[in-house]
RNA sequence: GCCGAGGUGGCGGAAUGGCAGACGCGCGGGUCUCAAAAACCCGUCUUUAGCAAUAAGGGUGAGGGUUCGACUCCCUCCCUCGGCACCA
């Protein structure tokens, strides 16, 4: 099975050479210690590059590429990381090439949980796995051939760098956004941690799977909420995936509404609620509060006290999971009081019901059971009454004809009346043009038999009742007149009026419902003044008049919570804060920074902060600052270390700075980000926070750290499902490196499919790109023996093309065919007896180098070394390089010209246009001929003539009643 | 329930209004070989007719629409995946 052992390409002796030269090379390294001016070396000499194309640094012409900061985990790289390295790294490859100074790093966000729990199994201190994993971690990037640059690595569990993560912490502090407080926290019971919402997933610990309950207590919070509105907004300003976008603003959940004051009945009190609705506010029938709201104490009458406490009660104890459950089962409690609508004066009944949360508005609502399905659950159960007040604004007034037998569909269709159903029983239900409301009801008044009713649905509710005598009442529906309909209704009725309730009975009519819910772009109706309005104007209105009245007010409320930072770990960066004797806090001198991690320390949870226990993490602490004083024990969230790693890797040596404002100035913002979708409401969230605080703290001139970031897709095991240790269908990228290469690894990755999808892993792919490598490879070597003067003109042609193609791929990310574009390329190439010119060669090897770095190195050094016009120098500092690496005594100082720092070939203008082409003929759109090889540019008649004669049987003799001609293309006939 | 992404051969996928299935895997046949592996060559959406070259038809989740022409744009529905989930 070994393939390495094929013939020929030997891909383990090639990739471990070039390896081995490129890091003794510095290829990719230097450009912070050049910047630093830490070395004195000639950058001339350092990177040599060809030609002139190294441009001088300016801000158009830095391409900041970024791969997301890897958790080094113990099991080591996986594939689906591996694809947002390499794709990265192609990218930089390329815009290397292209003339950009580049700069792609990596570091390792090395605190957390899993290296934690970990050492508690095995009873070894995370530092020393965790290093280990970095150690693997860092041979399985340089064995994917990732060109970073070694010498801005970090890691967050470094003092030098935690020192950083502390100084922002200190910075959050002065400007007044990191606070304690007590509140209910998500509690992992087996990890004994509190975790951030974000790092809650199915109401589950995401790091152990967990349930996770609530508990309350103190805990550091960033008040990130502050910064809601500019988190949500400036998504305008970046470049990312549409659907992320949508997907973090939802996560901040920004809602414009209005806060309304409802007085209560016989007190001086009010309510406020809060609404997205006010233009359903006519329909208001009840209130609710939130349990927790302290409001339902103070307004609850004497008699319902008792149900009401004991509902409070019951539903303090309720956890999270329990009020799930009940999510189609509304439960409440009736307070007995009873609030005023200030837009009618309607009394309507005030509830507590724990389906109304206290942390988000007022933790108070109308309930307004016609527009939102929640209050409607809840009015159905305890029979509240319905008021529909927002109607579809294509639906006409529509009613529902019963004891009408005498009008015929004659009758109807005269006056324009529209029968839009009929009920198993024939009665008909109708719609009513605007004009022939009248002619309506005169029709009902004249025609529906005694004893009967019948009510309209249009801008008002119109109820017309015949009595037996024959006399007409005509009722419109107001608050006012509801109890007299009611009345008259059960009277009619009888029995059959079971509901007692006309609102009742007019939800009950199904086309009533089917309009039930939220309809944003209707029409008002029921409205008293603002009937006829359209809905969002309708809402203005109301919210307008209320407020001139003192009632209400327009308001901004966001989803998002304040960011919960602290841990009550062991392996992260200290809380740089001391209490006093009295309690109180007190920040850590920024010079005193960092507050070092001690390594003494029993880790094993308690539910406490590790730390509570090292004698020598509060060691100095009284000494320094006075009896009775200790250090916070608590931990950083590890999200905090992850959300400015981008910053450190300017200037990763720093120790005055978190970075250097010229460096920021250099190189920020990011301009290429690549990282999985999983961190779309996390990281990416929390990294944007930061930097706008950098940025409102002078210490940036820009908001946004990412411009432009895209996700990779999932790789997924051969079965199609996540890859997994429970499936056991876990691919190591190490593995496949060994077996089939890095360029192998590299090339498929990419081949498998577009980057964002998800993609199932398959092991029989990776031989095709494997066989496309030694095909490759085995038709170079040939190919250099011959030294052509000229490739063939098909070939010639065949290689701008590609050029052209992989160009454009590379730009858009569209790695998978560019791999397509150089295998048909190498298809053609081996067909060709001629083969292709050593010049033409070495350009099809630079376009592939971003792909496959390691065999279009090697080639590259052959080709130089055989091509005739190459320079003697070149050549023999070639030789000699290959000479030094093979017995071992290449230094760092020795360069050679790499394929990695040429410049990326150009494609020939004249050479990608065709000189002929096939034009496709259609009969009636469908394909009925080919007319190969026709000469660019060829004129309508020509073809037209030609694709007739060609079609004729397909014509039947007709003649062609449209011809249709798009140049070059195709020619379609119409007949 | 709501928001988002997607549905194309046996499989991964290509084609963003103009020749559907590029490229690769797999499969079938062949060359080489004592044999096998490797390598290379030919074929491979499907139905019907034909010994065959070939010819005619169907086909991109389902149905409708726009267009000379639709995998591609619009509407309705179905299915899969991801996210959120009493956020008023």
């Amino acid at each position: 099975m070994p393939v390495s052992s094929e013939k020929g390409y030997d891909h383990q002796k090639i990739e471990s050479k070039w390896r081995k030269v490129w890091e003794k090379s510095k290829l990719f390294q230097g450009q912070y210690l050049q910047e630093q001016e830490l070395d004195e070396v000639n950058s001339e000499n350092q990177r040599p590059r060809s030609e002139d194309r190294d441009l001088p640094f300016s801000h158009e012409n830095k391409c900041y590429i970024l791969p997301q900061l890897p958790y080094p985990s113990g099991s080591g790289l996986h594939m689906g990381h591996s694809e947002g390295y390499v794709a990265c790294d192609m990218y930089a490859r390329y815009k290397r090439m292209t003339g950009k100074k580049v700069l792609q790093a990596i570091g390792w966000d090395a605190f957390g949980l899993p290296a934690e729990n970990y050492a508690i199994k095995t009873n070894v201190h995370p530092r020393i796995n965790t290093d280990n994993a970095i150690a693997n971690f860092r041979e399985q990037i340089k064995s994917l051939g990732i060109s970073v640059d070694w010498d801005r690595e970090v890691g967050s569990h470094n003092p030098d760098y935690y020192k950083w993560t502390q100084w922002f912490f200190l910075l959050m502090y002065k400007r007044g956004l990191a606070y304690r407080k007590e509140q209910s926290v998500n509690w992992c019971s087996s990890c004994k941690t509190v975790l951030a919402n974000e790092q809650v997933v199915d109401r589950k610990c995401e790091r152990c799977d967990t349930q996770v309950i609530q508990k309350n207590m103190e805990q550091w919070y960033l008040k990130i909420t502050k910064y809601a509105d500019r988190l949500s907004k400036d998504l305008d300003k970046v470049d990312w995936p549409e659907e992320s976008i949508i997907r973090q603003r939802d996560w901040i959940g920004r809602s414009e509404g209005a806060e309304i004051k409802f007085s209560i009945k016989g007190t001086s009190k009010s309510i406020k609620i809060f609404g997205t609705r006010a233009d359903t506010i006519f329909g208001a029938t009840f209130i609710v509060l939130s349990p927790e709201n302290p409001l339902v104490k103070e307004i609850t009458s004497a008699k319902q006290q008792k149900e009401v406490d004991a509902y409070i009660n019951q539903s303090s104890k309720k956890t999270e999971l329990e009020r799930i459950r009940q999510d189609k089962d509304k439960t409440g409690v009736f307070t007995g009081a009873y609030a005023v609508n200030p837009v009618n004066n309607r009394e309507i009944p005030v509830w507590t019901a724990d389906y109304v949360l206290m942390s988000y508005g007022t933790g108070a609502v109308m309930g307004v059971p016609s527009h939102d399905k929640r209050d409607f659950d809840f009015a159905g159960k305890f029979n509240i009454p319905i008021i529909h007040v927002v109607a579809r604004s294509d639906l006409l007034p529509r009613s529902f004809l019963m004891g009408a037998d005498d009008i015929t569909d004659e009758d109807l269709k005269k006056i324009g009346v529209k029968i839009s159903a009929r009920t198993k029983d024939g009665d008909r239900k109708i719609e009513i043009p605007e004009k022939s409301l009248q002619k309506y009801e005169k029709l009902i008044t004249e025609k529906l038999i005694p004893g009967y009713w019948n009510e309209y649905v249009g801008a008002e509710t119109v109820f017309i009742f015949k009595h037996k005598d024959g006399s007409v009442q005509r009722i419109e529906l107001t608050p006012e007149t509801e109890k007299k309909i009611d009345t008259l209704a059960s009277k009619f009725a009888g029995e059959n009026f079971n509901n007692g309730c006309v609102w009742k009975w007019l939800a009950d009519n199904d086309w009533y419902k089917n309009v039930i819910v939220h309809e944003e772009y209707g029409i008002l109706i029921n409205s008293g003044e603002f009937s006829g309005l359209g809905s969002i104007e309708g809402r203005k209105k109301i919210i307008e008049k209320l407020e001139s009245e003192g009632k209400a007010e327009f308001t901004v409320k966001y989803k998002l919570r304040d960011w919960s930072v602290s841990r009550q770990r062991f392996w992260g960066a200290p809380i740089p804060m001391v209490y006093d004797s009295k309690g109180d806090l007190h920040p850590v001198d920024e010079k005193d920074l960092p507050v070092i991690l001690p390594d003494d320390v029993d880790f094993k949870p308690t539910g406490q902060s590790p730390l509570t226990y090292s004698e020598k993490f509060q060691d100095g602490v009284e000494k320094k600052y006075g009896k009775g004083w200790h250090r916070e024990v608590d931990t950083l969230d590890t999200f905090m270390c992850s959300s400015w790693y981008y910053y450190r890797y300017l200037d990763p040596r720093n120790d005055k700075e978190f970075a250097s404002p010229e460096v920021l100035k250099r190189w920020m913002p990011v301009d290429f980000y690549i990282g999985g979708p999983e961190h779309v409401t996390g990281h990416l969230l929390y990294s944007r926070f930061f930097t706008k605080v950098l940025y409102d703290a002078g210490y940036i001139d820009f908001d946004e750290p990412f411009l432009f970031h895209r996700h990779q897709g999932m790789i997924l095991g051969a079965d199609n499902k996540k890859m997994s240790k429970r499936w056991g269908n876990v691919i190591n990228p190490i593995d496949v490196v060994k077996e089939y290469g890095g360029d192998t690894a590299r090339m498929y990755l990419m081949f498998m499919g577009p980057l964002t999808a998800d993609k199932p892993w398959n092991t029989n792919g990776v031989v095709g790109v494997r066989k496309f490598i030694a095909r490759l490879y085995k038709l170079a070597l040939g190919n250099i023996g011959k030294t052509k003067a000229q490739s063939p003109v098909n070939l010639k042609v065949l290689l701008n093309k590609t050029i052209k193609a992989v160009s454009s791929d590379c730009e858009n990310l569209k790695f998978n065919t560019s791999v397509a574009k150089f295998m048909e390329f190498v298809n053609e190439w081996e067909k060709s007896p001629k083969g292709l010119s050593l010049e033409d060669l070495e350009i099809f090897l630079k376009i592939l180098a971003p792909f496959a770095p390691y065999i279009t190195e090697e080639l590259f050094q052959k080709v130089k070394e055989a091509r005739v016009d190459s320079n003697a120098d070149v050549k023999n500092r070639s030789s000699a390089v290959n000479e030094k690496v093979s017995n071992g005594s290449l230094k760092g100082k020795d360069h050679f010209i790499s394929i990695h720092v040429q410049s990326w070939p150009e494609y020939d203008q004249a050479l990608v246009k065709d000189e002929t082409v096939d034009i496709a003929v259609q009969v009636n759109g469908k394909l009925r001929v080919v007319l190969r090889d026709h000469r660019v540019g060829s004129l309508q008649e020509e073809i037209e003539k030609e694709a007739k004669e060609q079609v004729k049987k397909h014509l039947d003799g007709k003649t062609p009643k449209k011809v249709i001609y798009i140049k070059d293309r195709l020619i379609n006939i119409v007949v």
